[in-house]
DNA sequence: CAAGATCGTGCATTCGTATGCATTCGTCCC
DNA sequence: GGGACGAATGCATACGAATGCACGATCTTG
């Protein structure tokens, strides 16, 4: 087992070629004949050969890896479960174009940027779950000036030749979604979510949310919006702070599931029927969506799509290509938490 | 930015030594005086010098690269969360370790078993998600028998000095669940889960429900036991199942919870009341458990322990070094859906 | 004080592949 | 028929770090 592996070279002694031969060969080198090319990789594949991915590395200085950064707000923090759904797509993707996929999950810091681009452990990276760009800047700015192609995800932040950004559609479908539930008649809403130039996704849905009130001329107020993360227990508080806060309430939107799910046991335990007397609608639409009761209205962004996006994106950065940041098209799931 | 990167000959130049000795004093080999240890370490530090991984693991023959394979049910299926936890923990770990984590989801075969191998793409591989025992012997056996050390969870199949796995007390725990709801006064039960050879976890806590039902001399049923995946449809679909089978029914002990998520929803929407009407209990404890209303009773896993643990057996096994399968402990989580 | 022991460092080679350049051979055309 | 050209292949080297071995310097000891 542990005998010596079968090289390039023991392929070639095989073949009766050289080793460039066969490293051409094997790479589908036009400078080959296709004969010798069909031959070698015949015998290679029946000696069962693969390519020693650390010598093909260090000789092509180029890694065949791209790396995905899971930024954590606290270590050790719960994960958004949206979050496995792009990381599937993004594993799937990864694959599918001959890339290892290299996961870490921690604070973006400098050292990291350093030790990623110095130790070339990977061609590009993958940035999920920034939130902060405030206290992110330096290490984008760093990352950027190091040249290392990077893609973020839900960060409207790019410098052209080196990242890109995929999104959503974040203010739009935050605006549909508002103007839905005025539609089935609610007309006293509140906000919940963090938002802040520190986190761009739940800013924009919040853009969204009071374009469409003040389309319909609908009041707004400060105290009506909540601030929280991405957790159930920051949505259950902050459905406890708004009716601490008293006055009419009818509909609650959420920017995110889990702070809907959240939302959604407080008023229960408030004894409050949703979506009878408060509405409430979520974001991403988790595959737990369908099940809570009642079912959750939400919109949902296509993971599959993201994580493909965001592979695309970075080997077209990674072989110089010019990207243009996507913003990806979702869709409203209406289902019964909305009261209709 | 693209120019020359700092190579271990660039400190060895700065700091007036061979490159062995900058290499030596890097891995911190006693055979460098410390003095010159410090010296030369300050000056890597000062120059922004990492070592290059593709040089160091060519040389070195070995990746400090740990694998995590998370196996797909079926291609781009949904992934319970639950793994997320896990795969956070192994992350973590993994870079307490020093190791990198490359990741992968997919199916288990027979190829994807020979490149990791062949390719040198990583030193050892944790498995995650294999359910079908059956169907995966062969790649299991082709895997131990390559030498390549791996770590299993949920499974309690190992090779001494090969493998590991590392799991948690399924049998018990679920006995002990199914005892509290029996203390409780449920008498009618149903068990939703798929046991066969091929899943143990659901297995081991089948036997245990079993186990708790008979020492309490409770009759049970097979029509009440109904095979489901870990998925909240499943779930669903198995109530309705239970409920299409007739006669009395006051408690479900579901193998996950996703699948008791989907089971209260179906049970809600059959206007039963839980737990006033069916008890239903869990297994996992995701972080939602405590967010569904009723919220849910459920087996609390210590994901944080089993990523650590995970990762400790698969870097004592590439050491070589004895390694005995864990069976962690896990915790009762008394909520609202037994009924107390 | 000589002879061995010890410590610290440098030299040279190696890991397995990729690739620029040289070489060979066959073909084509004037 | 000879020279030129192109295709196919081989040769030699480089990628950057790790490591066996040799060597010089210092230290120990009888």
């Amino acid at each position: 087992m542990k005998s010596t592996k079968t090289t390039s070279l023991d392929i070639a002694a095989r073949a009766g070629v050289s080793q460039s031969t066969v490293s051409r060969a094997l790479r589908d080198s036009p400078q080959v004949s296709a004969a010798t090319r069909r031959q070698i990789q015949r015998i290679a594949k029946e000696m069962g050969y693969t390519v020693d991915r650390n010598a093909s590395r260090l000789r092509a200085q180029t890694t065949s890896t791209l790396a995905l950064l899971l930024c954590e707000d606290e270590p050790e923090s719960h994960i958004n479960p949206f979050f496995l759904s792009i990381l599937s797509s993004v594993a799937h993707a990864a694959a599918g174009h001959g890339y290892d996929l290299l996961v870490t999950f921690q604070q973006l810091s400098e050292n990291w940027v350093q030790d990623f681009q110095d130790a070339h452990r990977a061609d590009g990276i993958m940035l999920l779950g920034i939130r902060d760009r405030e206290s992110y800047d330096a290490q984008l700015i760093a990352l950027a000036a190091s040249g290392t192609p990077f893609v973020i995800w839900g960060l409207d932040y790019h410098v052209p030749g080196v990242s890109s950004y995929v999104t959503c559609q974040n203010e739009q479908s935050a605006r549909e979604i508002t103007t839905h539930l005025i539609r089935l008649g609610h007309r006293h809403f509140a906000f919940v979510g963090r938002t802040s130039a520190a986190n761009p996704e739940f800013t924009h849905r919040y853009h969204g949310y009071l374009d469409a009130l003040a389309s319909h001329a609908i009041a707004t107020d400060p105290g009506r919006h909540i601030a929280a993360n991405s957790a159930e227990a920051e949505g259950y508080d902050a459905v406890e702070a708004l009716l601490a806060g008293g006055g009419p309430l009818d509909a609650i939107v959420c920017a995110s599931d889990l702070i809907a799910i959240g939302a959604m046991a407080a008023l229960r335990d408030r004894g409050l029927d949703v979506p009878g007397d408060v509405a409430v609608v979520g974001y991403d639409d988790l595959p737990i969506a369908q099940y809570t009761r009642p079912a959750l209205t939400t919109v949902r962004q296509d993971t599959e799509l993201a994580g493909r996006k965001l592979v695309e994106h970075l080997i077209r950065l990674i072989a110089g290509q010019v990207v243009l940041p996507d913003e990806l098209p979702v869709s409203l799931m209406i289902r019964q938490s909305c009261g209709a």
